[in-house]
DNA sequence: CTCTTTATTGATACTTCCTTGATGCACCGC
DNA sequence: GCGGTGCATCAAGGAAGTATCAATAAAGAG
């Protein structure tokens, strides 16, 4: 389970409650981001643009269920309700107005950490298609294939992260030095003489004439840039 | 709230809960089917289709958690767990084996109520791929039934697996690292010997010629991809 | 418990890729 | 011209990765 880097905006009046979430968030590898009140939770919603809201239903200023309607004006981003009430009205009220989950206090941590997850499943991935053209050559990065004028071209690993790199930094001129360092590693600094190689059999793959190359270009005694059409 | 004609498919043995829910339920205008035990639950979701499935832990042949996992393998249709076990291990582990929500007997009405209406909100409207097809493959996920021009394969359970896996990202390349991750755990992620083995088995029994693959192919020093014709 | 199926491990032949050196060309200053 | 520098290309040997067969260990069915 990689939770890495994945946004976890908690609203809550109570300062034990959001330290106590911190600590369990942040051993989850969530980074956490804090609202004291309403206002500041809608604001910071608006804001970060997290991939889960924890709300308090008890604040000091806006009624929970307020907040909660004012966030799914304009966003479905996951919300899971915290609250001491346990009755079947307060309950079906806040789903109805859009929670996506209703904890009672006191509630475990492990049982939260696992709705959160249920929450995250629910946000779609949204897979985008990733592909890189310019003149004949075709790149999709996301199923790592190569075409050029529709034919399919096979690549190995380190043609592959060398073409990957130019396309990343299209347009820019990449010194020898970068390149070296991005593709084999910082101890190959100095072999200029693999760029030479490797260009070479990367053109001769994807150029329509390799001796007059119109994809990748050299720049004398600086590197290799990858040209945009 | 125009819950018409949605089907919910309502898994449990006891008689009580079953017509409990009916009558809740109709009365909300749900369209609602009854299973009596877990396998007739997995058989009715491949044929109904339902909107809602709602899961009673306690079955007399498969343990709740099968059932869900098993439901799992091919589709996102949301589940609701009704469970008289209360713990956080009971809970998380439903959770985290793909379940919606978690209900503890005994529930309101009302909540379960809401709790559908949430789930039914989550339902994304997608296409789900429920027979896949390349050349002459066919694979029917729902049966976990493997036919190659026709004529029905044995698989054993990891070769399944790792079909499943590629299929589910089908066109794409999958590492190594990433099909052991999935098919044998995380632990196993270097143990790239075990892909060379299956793969090989699997090939035997799925392509038309072993030895020159046309539907899972080798990406040299990557890992393997399964092309979409 | 015994028999059958499946998973794991090892050995070996084979393929692809990386690395390295040799060679030729173009450009520049002297 | 001459020698130097940087770049492109080719090809060979070794390293790394892959396919396959087969034997043993483990798990599951009856």
């Amino acid at each position: 389970m990689t939770s890495d880097g994945l946004q976890v905006l908690v609203i809550d009046d109570e300062v034990q409650i959001r330290r106590f979430l911190r600590i369990s968030l942040e051993a989850h590898g969530y980074h956490l981001h804090e609202a004291a009140n309403g206002a500041e939770g809608i604001l910071k919603t608006a804001q970060l643009r997290p991939d889960v809201i924890i709300l308090d239903m008890g604040l000091p200023d806006l009624d929970g269920l307020d907040v909660l309607r004012r966030i799914r004006e304009w966003t479905k981003t996951p919300v899971i309700i915290l609250s001491v009430r346990d009755s079947d009205q307060d309950k079906v009220g806040a789903l109805d107005a859009g929670a996506d989950d209703y904890l009672t206090k006191p509630f475990s941590t492990d049982e939260l950490m696992a709705r959160i997850r249920v929450a995250m499943r629910h946000t779609a991935p949204k897979e985008e298609m990733l592909i890189f053209k310019t003149g004949d050559l075709e790149v999709d990065v996301t199923r790592r294939l190569v075409t050029v004028k529709g034919e399919v071209v096979k690549l190995t690993p380190t043609e592959y992260a060398l073409l990957r790199l130019m396309i990343q930094h299209a347009g820019k001129v990449l010194t020898h030095r970068q390149i070296l360092r991005e593709v084999w590693g910082r101890e190959y600094e100095n072999e200029t003489h693999y760029l030479r190689v490797y260009f070479a059999q990367l053109r001769q793959k994807i150029e329509a004439d390799p001796t007059r190359p119109s994809i990748i270009l050299t720049e004398p005694g600086i590197g290799y840039r990858l040209v945009t059409h």
